[in-house]
DNA sequence: CCTTTAAGTTTGTCCTAGACAATTAATGCA
DNA sequence: TGCATTAATTGTCTAGGACAAACTTAAAGG
């Protein structure tokens, strides 16, 4: 019958906008300007949800609100990532393999991918693969996603498989007593894995006894959680699209939350520009991590 | 130094009560009752967030929150969930084997829990080990989680080794091409993927093309990766914490975004109680999904 | 006595509009 | 050119009012 109009609330599901936000917006920008129903609330027809998304997409990829509002919408198309223009085009051999690998994620090919992984994985070993293979086509992916030419579903797609092989190739490891035990999990609003299973691969090749609680924990929890799985270490992950200026609060909170004795170590691309904070490690590459392994083993050998 | 305290919107991300519900609890109930900082902004108190996570977590088993903030915080401990209270103990064989895998996560022993699920699929096959020992167990865990004998960090680990069993599983099963192609997913603010990987298994068993796409998709996403993806079918979960009243309105968008030869079916513990949907199919139990499919088949026949 | 209907409570979400702090951009000055 | 200060931008918080949907209780009917 009528066209899909959207409440505030479903807005807010769809776009990740905040309903503060999106009623701000109405009243400094004059945009979105949604319809009124019988009772006075507002219902967005779907053309203004999807530039909504548009507009999203790219202030994630680092452009500003205001600007972006006041753009008309066919050259809302032409705005590009600015990750994607500062990176130069080094089509190394690796890269276009990974492109060929994006290829079959846009053309929805979910068994030539995941054959495609599994033969990488096969060929490079695990390590690598997370490294040389899964690290930058996630980059990629990331990306492509700013610039609009992959869609969220492929997105979705992509990280659902990948995290099925990385789980799978977790599994196949050997399992036991090991040292040290890390917690590996995420804090709330923050639901990427991703970062966490490459992390935690690489942590359980290094003979680490991982326990993984999956993503969005509240702080407390962790702290609960840590005490009564005995853990030496904690990890978490913040992707890029984590609110930056939360999270040093987050992690001031946390530490205290924590006994003092619980390393807390921090990864992800949400963290690369992050000034340090006491007690806290920041990873800043999967090669800072397992030196942070390293470190670990050697500062208990004394005691 | 100071204690933490926190700011409304870390009490909504760790307590899951919208700022909305807060303030408003704050000016009709008298609780809680944050400090204020100097900018006049609330500061919950640890203990005040710890008292509202008991409350959210006895509004989630069914209790009204009138009745529980009236309450003086010693006696919430004794509440109990109604579906506890509800199911007799009726400890059968199984339950009783189910008691001892629960005892495993309790005891933090991911290992043992491991080996034990293990064998048990080796013994059940996937089928019944998905009826009869995944689902009833996730049933329990639900309701250990409501009448708090089971931390959350707890029901985050069942959740984590659970899911990798059970996409371990499928990754075993054989693909290629089959019929019909299902996509796998579910809406905004829907993150658990236990169900989805449960009723991916059975389909799967029964020779269906499974595209799991993950959680938290947006409608209009659902409606391009199904077309995309040419899938006959869109199947959606929702959880028991899902938000009922939601529900239909969620439905019927998305019938209208999906093109109509596309059957959207329904499942999950969220929807037992929902009135029937023009063209959506409810599958309240592993079973219905099964004959869904076989009815699929039939209807595609005399095509 | 049980079932259904009607009235009354409870409860969450939405509304407006103002204030301010934190970030980012732009200016002036060395 | 580089740095410090001012100015613009932008998100989040606050307050209290309104209302509809969900749930409870009371009343009426079979």
């Amino acid at each position: 019958m009528n066209i899909p109009s959207f409440n505030i609330a479903a807005v807010e599901r769809d776009t990740g906008l905040s309903k503060d936000v999106l009623r701000m917006w109405e009243r400094r920008y004059g945009f979105p300007q949604p319809d009124r129903d019988s009772n006075g609330e507002r219902c967005y027809p779907a053309d203004q949800v999807e530039r909504l998304r548009l507009i999203k997409r790219l202030m994630d990829a680092g452009h500003r609100p205001g600007k972006l509002i006041a753009t008309p919408v066919e050259e809302l198309a032409g705005f590009v990532s600015r990750r994607a223009k500062a990176r130069p085009d080094n089509e190394s051999s690796d890269g276009s393999e990974l492109s060929d690998l994006l290829a079959l994620i846009k053309q929805h090919d979910s068994n030539g991918f995941q054959q495609a992984m599994q033969q990488r994985l096969a060929r490079q070993g695990l390590q690598r693969f997370v490294q040389d293979t899964i690290a930058p086509l996630t980059f990629r992916v990331g990306e492509a996603w700013e610039d609009g030419s992959v869609e969220v579903f492929e997105e979705h797609l992509f990280t659902e498989l990948t995290k099925r092989l990385l789980r799978q190739a977790i599994a196949g490891l050997p399992s036991g007593q090991r040292n040290p035990r890390i917690l590996l999990t995420s804090v709330p609003d923050e639901p990427h894995v991703l970062g966490l299973l490459m992390v935690e691969a690489l942590f359980a090749l290094e003979g680490a006894e991982c326990i993984p609680l999956g993503t969005q924990m509240p702080l407390l929890e962790i702290g609960r959680a840590a005490s009564a799985h005995r853990a030496n270490v904690v990890a978490l992950s913040f992707s890029v699209a984590f609110p930056q200026r939360q999270i040093p609060g987050l992690l001031q909170q946390l530490r205290m939350v924590l006994a003092p004795e619980i390393e807390l170590w921090v990864g992800g691309g949400g963290i690369q520009r992050l000034a340090p904070i006491e007690g806290v490690l920041l990873l800043t590459s999967f090669d800072s991590a397992v030196t942070a392994l390293t470190d670990w083993r050697l500062a208990q050998v004394p005691a």
